[in-house]
RNA sequence: GCCGCGGUGGUGGAACUGGUAGACACGCAGGACUUAAAAUCCUGUGGCCCUAAAAGGCUGUGCGGGUUCAAGUCCCGCCCGCGGUACCA
């Protein structure tokens, strides 16, 4: 009998699902585990062989903790909201629902293809109500709570509202907001409008909606939040991105900075992850210092990381939006001034960020230096960010990079203050050096500096130490059709009090009004259209009812459903609660996660911050999702291009040019390519406008195409659908050779010659079941010890390996192992019986065939995991390499519990050791028990 | 620039705490079977030298140094590639 893939496979697909043999119970009497893939987006373009990756590695480990007696949760459901299937609705007038539908259910065609062990049933797609229902009820708790910094967590906004009400709120008060700008007693509080304390609420509020600078995307018609922003331009289409002021939501996600931050460390994610999220929080510690400014009562604060260097500050620089600039301004300047302002304007994002040019403006005014009385010019500059620090900074051009080019551009002088002569290798930047020219902290090394002039700053009150964070809050309204509906609706304007927040605000100016929790879901209604309407305003807009209704009209942003999914899977039917609190309990934190690296300061951080909201509000008993993470590689693709001469109806074959040619490249379908050559009858049918071109071939008539390695895209015509692998291979080939690839962590081209060695591997295991006349060969002998030994090692190999997912070495000692066992003619059914069960986790599907064939009844999959024995790995003799200085000389055998003297004599015995050792004397003999041993003369 | 990761045969990649580098697979070469091809099986396969052959020798993990009896692995100084990030004070 052969091993038919194809009928093994449709078989055991039925048969699983029938049965539901992995559907999944909570059960206290078990330990569970939590494996989970980060569920995909599901594109009209299906899965390519790249995005399997990661969820056959999770399923794999998976599968390997359900043998090791686990109980797993291991689900899979797909992130449905999202920008590409409303702008497939905007091009074709598809309703998005339908879209994607279809494309889930293409999706999960294709998964089921490949043998996953999901528990269907507990699959959530986030666009359903009554999944979305769960994702507004999270928004109205971040809505209805605050940060308490003195507790450092989040609480229910009412403990704040009661806090005014007896207290107010002052100066002192630690939770005060500075951009609040305001100070009230209880009585005041008290008296207060509904309006206006929802006004200054809005300043607490976890989620809230402002008036501020935001990532405006024109071509999408919506905002986009910090990390859908790369290079200036919106990650989904590439569109330029401007910065706008706009009245949207955020979420306080920067109360979250330090807890972001620290939460990292018990968490088993790689370095290079928590080095982004490092970054991207970006915690720098400092000072504010207060400058007084020449003629006038205010001051002028800036943050520095290195109060040390003030004596050198020879100028003071804020940000062209700053809030005194107009004000400081001398009447000399002004002109200058908005010239300058006028010029910052023109420039883009884009502009700014591929020519930085040193530019600023003088504004006339001076700031006083607290220690030396000295009259520094005050400057505005671009390069000088509002949004990080105060938007201030003092200038010291003898220790800053930019400090330097700024005053070497303006003439500004130069004061050195620290003498780096003992660091000949220090950057102008790097924190070393001795204090000089500056007063009290002369002589003192430049860490001893910081310090002082820390606590002396805060000693003459002229600042106070300060920690930056560059994390921003994020922004959570998108101005589109297809995402969650806010809860929310506006108090209709026209009562006394001001308006909303921002006084700017022209229209629908109103209070934001949360919905009851007995309103949700409030479901996405219909539109015309699906077009934003071009004034910033969401196609809801569109919706008479809904406007009519006063609902918020934007929608939340990708990562809203996205950001709690994983609790959701612990309980997905749950009508009254997003998950119990038993569930969510028994299940608990995520303990594998799989996924792609490209989620590293979006997704993972969001989910991270709902997490802890929802710990901090007693929903949850832990604080960080995910324990381990780990980040698949992607899987490239070959592409194909053919030489297209310039204006000549002729293409030439790669292995013909030299580099003269004149012409270009046109990429090419790789399935018209086998090995290189292409198959031009089937180009041109591909491409008729190429029918009547020549192609210029080699002397063996064939036609190169030049490859190269891409990103797998439908648009660079490199995709290889695993389909058509499967329906070749099978998917336990499938599965074995994407893991054969190498780690799963690295990213390799797709290259299908490999795939036969996995395919060969299948068809031996196979032969030692059943011999070529197709006769059921296995016997129930009992196992001789060199068989003991060959499965042992790799029973042993694969527990190491399954902890580290090395996967791929897995893979090459199962193949080890079949070598082995099919030279020594071994088919005993207990030997074959654990090497299947051992390898059920990666080939599921040939391995539950055999097992059954073995004569059982219950699946392999419910098996218990055979266990290494070391008695049988152990070795009688072990063969020493003798060596010399080093340099290997031979084996000898000698028994494994021989003492190290009885080997040292054994070894001086040997008759060649003169020769080796040259006649010289032994001065030393480096006895390494079973691993070498070394003779030093 | 800064941060993180990496550099091993023709290729993908192995190598536990420093201990016989190149597992496993592809590819390639030779052989068996076949009229032939495919498939399958067997043998060989880092490079160089020597040999009729066997045996043997030298060399070899990006480059240059160092520590050690012993270095792909540790230390110092470079080079290159990938990923992230950037007027963040």
């Amino acid at each position: 009998m052969e091993y038919r893939f194809a009928e093994i496979e449709e078989k055991w697909k039925k048969k699983w699902e029938e049965t539901q043999l992995y559907r999944v119970v909570e059960d206290p009497s078990k330990k569970k585990f939590y494996a989970l893939s980060m569920f995909p987006y599901p594109s009209g373009a299906g899965l390519h062989v790249g995005h399997p990756l990661g969820y056959i590695a999770c399923d794999i480990y998976a599968r390997y903790k359900r043998l090791k007696g686990y109980n797993v949760l291991h689900p899979m459901g797909f992130d449905a909201f999202g920008l590409p299937a409303e702008q497939y609705a905007i091009e074709t007038g598809t309703h998005p629902a339908q879209t994607t539908a279809k494309a889930i259910q293409r999706y999960k065609e294709q998964l089921n293809k490949i043998g996953f062990s999901y528990d269907w049933n507990r699959q959530i797609i986030t666009c359903e109500p009554g999944y979305y229902k769960w994702t507004q009820w999270i928004f109205l708790k971040l809505f209805n709570s605050w940060y308490n910094r003195e507790k450092q967590k989040a609480e229910p906004i009412e403990t704040l509202i009661k806090f005014f009400s007896s207290q107010g709120c002052t100066t002192e008060w630690r939770q005060f907001n500075p951009e609040l700008h305001e100070t009230f007693s209880a009585e005041d509080w008290n008296n207060f409008s509904f309006n206006k304390k929802e006004r200054i609420l809005q300043y607490y509020r976890l989620a809230y909606r402002s008036f501020t600078d935001v990532n405006w995307c024109p071509a999408l018609g919506c905002v986009l939040a910090n990390d859908e922003v790369k290079d200036g331009k919106s990650e989904r289409g590439g569109f330029p991105v401007e910065r706008k002021k706009m009245r949207q939501w955020s979420l306080r996600i920067t109360e979250y900075a330090e807890r972001l931050l620290s939460g990292l460390e018990q968490l088993k994610w790689s370095e290079s992850i928590k080095e982004q999220q490092k970054n991207w929080i970006g915690k720098s510690e400092g000072a504010l210092i207060e400058f007084r400014i020449k003629n006038h009562h205010i001051g002028l604060t800036v943050f520095t990381t290195r109060p040390d260097t003030i004596f050198g500050a020879t100028f003071v620089a804020i940000a062209p939006e700053h809030d005194l600039l107009q004000i400081i301004t001398t009447p000399e300047q002004e002109k200058e001034v908005q010239k300058y302002l006028t010029y910052v304007k023109s420039r883009t994002d884009v502009e700014r960020q591929q020519e930085k040019k040193v530019t600023g403006c003088f504004t006339g005014a001076y700031a006083i230096h607290p220690f030396t009385g000295a009259e520094l010019p005050i400057w505005t500059a671009e390069y000088i960010l509002s949004g990080y620090g105060t938007g201030a900074i003092m200038g010291v051009p003898a220790d800053d990079e930019r400090d330097k080019k700024f005053a070497e551009k303006f003439n500004i002088p130069v004061i050195e203050i620290i003498d780096k002569s003992m660091y000949p290798n220090a950057g102008i930047e790097d924190k070393v050096g001795i204090m000089i020219n500056s007063d009290f902290l002369n002589g003192m090394e430049v860490q001893d500096a910081i310090e002082l002039m820390l606590k002396k700053v805060e000693e003459l009150k002229i600042g106070k130490r300060k920690t930056n964070y560059k994390l921003r809050d994020a922004s959570f309204s998108r101005q589109r059709y297809w995402g969650e509906p806010f809860p929310i609706r506006y108090q209709v304007h026209g009562e006394a009090d001001s308006p909303f927040i921002d006084e700017q605000s022209e229209d629908e100016a109103n209070i934001p009004i949360a919905l009851d929790e007995s309103e949700l879901p409030l479901e996405l209604p219909p539109v015309e259209s699906f077009k934003p309407t071009g004034d910033g305003r969401s196609p809801l807009a569109h919706n008479k009812e809904w406007v009519t209704k006063k609902y918020e009209t934007d929608t939340m942003p990708g990562y809203a459903g996205s950001s709690w999914y994983f609790l959701r899977y612990t309980d997905p039917h749950n009508q009254s609660a997003f998950a119990s609190k038993e569930k969510l309990d028994y299940w608990g934190q995520v303990d594998l996660y799989i996924g792609g690296s490209e989620h590293a300061v979006g997704h993972l951080l969001y989910a991270r911050f709902f997490t802890k909201v929802l710990f901090d509000l007693g929903y949850l008993s832990f604080d960080e999702p995910f324990l381990r993470l780990v980040n698949q590689g992607m899987i490239q693709g070959r592409s194909a291009f053919v030489f297209q001469v310039t204006e000549e109806k002729k293409f030439i074959s790669a292995n013909l040019l030299n580099g003269n040619e004149q012409g270009r490249f046109i990429a090419c379908d790789i399935s018209l390519v086998d090995n290189d050559k292409l198959d031009i009858e089937a180009f041109k049918r591909w491409r008729p406008e190429y029918a009547d071109y020549i192609f210029i071939t080699d002397d063996e008539q064939n036609f190169k195409v030049k490859r190269e390695i891409e990103k797998m895209s439908k648009s660079k015509y490199n995709v290889i659908n695993p389909d058509e692998v499967i329906a070749k291979y099978g998917a336990d080939t499938f599965r074995l050779f994407e893991m054969f690839l190498g780690p799963i962590e690295l990213s390799k081209p797709w290259d299908e010659k490999g795939i036969s060695g996995c395919y060969n591997f299948l068809r031996k295991l196979w032969r030692l079941f059943y011999d070529h006349e197709g006769n059921w060969i296995v016997k129930d002998e009992t196992p001789d010890k060199t068989e003991l030994k060959s499965l042992h090692k790799l029973l042993k190999k694969v527990e190491t390996d399954m902890e580290q997912l090395s996967f791929n070495t897995s893979v090459s000692a199962f193949m080890k192992c079949v070598n082995e066992l099919t030279e020594i003619k071994c088919h005993k059914k207990t030997i074959l019986e654990q090497l299947l069960i051992a390898l059920a986790p990666f080939a599921p599907f040939i391995t539950e065939e055999l097992y059954e064939k073995l004569g059982h009844a219950n699946s392999i999959h419910l098996a218990k995991f055979p266990q290494f024995n070391e008695e049988y790995l152990a070795e009688e003799t072990f063969s020493y390499p003798v060596s010399v200085n080093g340099k290997l000389r031979a084996n000898i055998d000698l028994p494994l519990d021989i003492s190290e003297d009885e080997a040292r004599e054994r070894i001086l015995e040997l008759e060649a050791i003169q020769k080796w050792t040259d006649g010289k004397p032994i001065k030393k003999f480096i006895f390494v028990k079973g691993r070498i041993a070394n003779i030093v003369v």
